[in-house]
DNA sequence: TATTGTTATACTCTATAACTATA
DNA sequence: TATAGTTATAGAGTATAACAATA
C-alpha cells in the first residue's frame, strides 16, 4: 500500500501525539484565568516590540479583535501603549516587567510539567526525542 | 545547572515544537466554519455512543456546554439523540454516517499536509520521527 | 434525595462595519 | 485617497444557576 514510508500511518500517528502532548501543556497556566491568546501575545511581544496590526498579522486574528486583548493586558498592566514618534497612526506596543515575569512563569509551570515527564524516560528515549525536535520544526515551518 | 539532560532546554524546545505543528495542522479542516470542539467531539463519538455526561467530562466542559455543541452538531445531522431504555434519564448519543464522513475528511486533510511535509524529509528524519512518535504518546497519556 | 439532561441568562472572544486621525 | 487604530454591534462558545424528569 504505502510505498515510501517507514510507517503508513506515520503522519496520521504524528498528529494525534502532538495533539494529545499540546493539550496537556496548555492547561498548564501560571495565570489559570488568563486565556491561551493572550499569553501568545506576551510571547510575541518579549520577541520585540510591534505595532497592533503587526500582532493581529502574527495572530491571524482581525485588528478590532487584537485591540481587545490589547485593551485588557495593558490594563492589568501586562504591555503598554506609546503612539509611534515617526508615524503617529501607529502604537507601539511593549511588554512590560509584569508581563515578562508572567510568560516566564507560565513557561517554567509547562516545562516543569514536560521535565517531570521526561525525566520518567530512559536517557536512549529522551535522545530519541531530542533528535527528533528539530526535524519537527522544520515540518512546522515549511 | 542540568544534571541528567542530554539538551538543557530540550522541554522548552519540544514545547515550542509541537504547538507550532498542532498550530499548522489546526488550520487543516473538512468545513472551515465548524470548530474544533465540534470536531473533537464527533472524534470521540467516533469511537463509540456516549451519554451527554460522557461527553462533557471527556472535553472538560460543563453539561450545558456541551448540550449547545450537541444541540449544533444534531441540528446539522451529524449525529442522533436516543433516550437510554434502561435508564430513561439518559441520552445515548450516536455520530451518524455524515458525521463519519466529515471527521475522515477532516483528518485527510490534515495528513494529505503533514505527508506532503514528511515527503520533503530524508528517510533518516522520518525514521527519526517515526521513533519520536510512540515516546510522544506515551509523554502525553502519563 | 440524587442524578441526568435541559433551559435561562450572562460573560468572553472574535468578527464585520463604521468612524477618527494621520499620511 | 489610503492606512492605522479604534469604537459599535453582533455572533459563537462557555459558564453558573435553576428546572424537569427519572432513579
Amino acid at each position: 500500500m504505502a510505498s515510501h514510508q517507514e510507517s503508513p500511518d506515520l503522519a496520521a500517528e504524528l498528529r494525534m501525539a502532538a495533539f494529545r502532548l499540546t493539550r496537556r501543556l496548555r492547561a498548564q497556566r501560571a495565570v489559570d484565568s488568563m486565556p491561551d491568546g493572550h499569553l501568545v501575545v506576551l510571547a510575541t511581544l518579549q520577541r520585540g516590540p510591534r505595532t497592533l496590526g503587526e500582532l493581529a498579522e502574527a495572530e491571524r486574528v482581525t485588528p478590532p479583535s487584537m485591540n481587545r486583548t490589547v485593551n485588557a493586558l495593558e490594563e492589568a498592566g501586562y504591555l503598554t501603549r506609546t503612539p509611534d514618534v515617526q508615524d503617529r497612526r501607529k502604537v507601539i506596543i511593549e511588554i512590560t516587567d509584569a508581563g515578562r515575569t508572567l510568560i516566564l512563569e507560565t513557561q517554567r509551570r509547562r516545562d516543569a510539567w514536560l521535565e517531570d515527564a521526561l525525566a520518567d524516560l530512559s536517557p536512549a528515549e529522551r535522545a530519541a526525542l531530542a533528535a527528533a525536535v528539530p526535524i519537527l520544526r522544520q515540518v512546522a515551518d515549511r
